[in-house]
Order: C-alpha cells, then structure tokens, then sequence
RNA sequence: GCCUCUGUAGCUCAGUUGGUAGAGCAGUGGACUGAAAAUCCACGUGUCGCUGGUUCGAUUCCGGCCGGAGGCA
C-alpha cells in the first residue's frame, strides 16, 4: 500500500519541528501537529510550541485549538484532525503529521472514531476517583472484573488511572473498554504513513539538548506564562497543567521556592518524559530512524528523508 | 598545630555485636488503544578513601596517611 501522509516521530528536543517544516518546503507539504499541549491557546513557551519565524510560512494545524480551562483529548484530537488531513489531501499536498504523542498519531493514523462523552462522564470519573481514594483501589479492580474481566486482567493492580476508566467507560456507554476496544481493532486504518523516527546515538547529547532548551524557555519567559495561567485560575487539576514546564514552575512559584528549582525539576521530569517516548515509538517496526550524532544534521535528514519518500511512492 | 565528626552504588545516606552490603533518588528496559507532557511495571557488585596491624577471616576493631566538615588556639 502506497503512502499518504509522512509522520514525524520522537522525544521532545529531537528535532521534530525544524524537519517538518523543511520537509514541508520541499516536499509541498503541511505541518499537522500531534502534541497533546501545543493544543492549548497561551502556552507556548513551555510546549516549545513552533513561532510564525521557525514555521517559515507552512501552514500547520492543530496548534491553539483549545483553551487550557478545556480538558483535551485523544477523541478531540482525531475528530479534529481527520478533516484537516482530509482536507490538505484534497487540495493535493502532502500531510506531514509531526509530534511527540505517540498515541494521538496512533489513533489518527488508525482512523478510529469515538462517540462522543456521555455529559455525565466528568461526574462517573469523580465518584470513582473518590471511592478509590476512600477504600483503595481494589475493590474497583474486583468491581471491573465482574463486568470486563478480561481488563481487569490485563490491567495492573496498581494502574489507578486505566483502571478507572475501563469502569468509566462501561458506566458510561453500556459497553466494555474490551469490547470498545476490539470493535476499533476491527476497523480498517485511515491513512498509510511513511513514518520517520528522530533519535540521538547517545542519549546524553539528547539530555543536553533538553537542557538548553529548557534555559531558553526560563529566558523566554516561561515564568510569566506559568503565573498568567495562574491568575487565570487554570486550576492544578486541569490536563494543561499537566504539562512539563508548567507543572513544575507552579509547584515552585506556590510555595515559594525559588523558580531556579523548578527548571531544574523540569530538565529531569522531560529527560524521563522523553525515555518514555522513546519506548512507545520504537514499538513501530516500520518506523525509518535518524540517529543524530551530537546535534541535528538538517540538510542530510532532509536528503534522506526525500530519497524516502520518492521510494516509497510518496510525491 | 590540637580536638571532634566524617569518607560505603552516579547522588543522599543506612548497615554489618568481625563472615566482602542495601534503601531512596538518578539511570536503563518495558507497558500503554476514550486523561497520555498522564499512568503503571521490572532491574541494585560497589577496589565499603589508601595503607599497615590484630584475626582463620576486616568494609566493620587498632595505628598511620590522604580528602571533607566543624570546634579550640
């Protein structure tokens, strides 16, 4: 099967965003963001989120499209990108999906739909939380396994968040994330990628990247950024403040320590970050890696990558 | 110069009434399919500062030396 879109995949400070946006120069393309932050309006800074100067006049999409008070997700991401891409591939470009969350570009590529929350999934999820915290999880996990008990098998005991949602999930829908689950398996993929991993040789050239990254965000001011979400009332809880760099400052900027700490926490928090990233991507056999030795080598990528892409039928 | 404390895993430290040692963090690998920058799992050999002595046996006790911290002059 003939490819149709490109895919960039890596961790964080691997280079995605710079490739893409040559990729897209030579090769008539699009950038189609797939990073669960950069979704979010006012945090740019600490998402690395790509200025109009390093996007050089491609189009990219799916940047901004929600408020950080919102809680995103992988079923927001896919129904709003599928008609992007859809569109960009009706006006005879190429779609370049390019981004560090693994399972928002799994779940594009796969095509799968989700119906949409039932409302009262916000409250389902607080009730349940609120029942692990009183009596611990384990009567969840036996609630689980009476109704889908081959999740409750392949779930960890400890794993509060899946564990909760496979319950979330059938409370709310009448079916089981199983079921859900291999309905969606069943369904045919919507697009054919030709997928490009970014790494580093060695990981520590990776790490110092991070860091310098990070030492540009504190310039840039990322502080600032963190306390106007704050004084908005963006509250500890919501998805957005979840994110690295944001979570960290806040901590800090609460209880008074100095700012200084928190970067430092966040160099580490992302060098794990990235590990993780790693290993969801390096499961895609199919994947063609660049390894950079010390620091990205553009033009040679852009090379290779356009060989790859001519290889394969792509353009 | 003298006195006290201290030197054990990459870091912070515990411990062995003398039988060559273990936690947390860091790190590595993995999982992940309706929160994913989230969440979860597995993995612990290191001249126990160096050097003599006592001992069947020393990282452990004693001496010296070398680092570090504090105190007194």
């Amino acid at each position: 099967m003939k490819p149709d879109c490109l895919v960039i995949c890596g961790p964080t400070a691997s280079g995605k965003t710079a490739l893409a946006v040559a990729l897209a120069q030579v090769l008539n393309g699009e950038v189609v963001s797939a990073d669960s932050m950069q979704v979010y309006r006012g945090m740019d800074i600490g998402t690395a989120k790509p200025t109009k100067e390093e996007m050089q006049g491609v189009p990219h999409h799916m940047l901004d499209v929600a408020d950080p008070g919102e809680n995103y997700s992988v079923s927001r991401y896919v129904t709003d990108a599928i008609p992007i891409m859809d569109d960009i591939l009706a006006r005879g470009k190429l779609p370049i999906v390019a981004g560090g969350t693994g399972l928002y570009i799994d779940h594009l590529m796969a095509g799968r739909q989700f119906a949409p929350f039932a409302p009262h999934t916000a409250q389902v999820r607080e009730q349940l939380q609120q029942k692990a915290r009183e009596e611990g999880l384990e009567p969840l996990r036996q609630q689980l396994a009476q109704v889908d008990p081959e999740a409750a098998g392949r779930l960890h005991p400890n794993d509060e968040k899946r564990i909760i949602r496979a319950l979330e999930v059938y409370l709310t829908t009448g079916k089981t994330i199983t079921q859900h689950n291999r309905e969606s398996q069943a369904i045919p993929p919507r697009y054919h990628p030709l997928t490009i991993g970014l790494d580093f040789v060695e990981r520590p050239h990776l790490w110092q990247r991070i860091d310098r990254r990070v030492d540009m965000m504190m310039e840039q001011g990322l502080e600032n950024e963190v306390r106007g979400l704050l004084e908005r009332g963006i509250s500890p809880a919501c998805t957005a403040m979840q994110a690295i760099g944001y979570k960290e400052i806040a901590a800090a900027l609460q209880a008074g320590r100095p700012v200084e700490e928190g970067a430092e926490e966040v160099k580490l928090r992302s060098r794990q970050y990235a590990k993780r990233q790693l290993t969801w991507f390096r499961r895609n056999p199919h994947t063609h890696w660049i390894r950079w030795e010390e620091s990205p080598n553009f033009s040679q990528a852009v090379a290779f990558s356009t060989e790859l892409t001519h290889a394969h039928g792509l353009q």
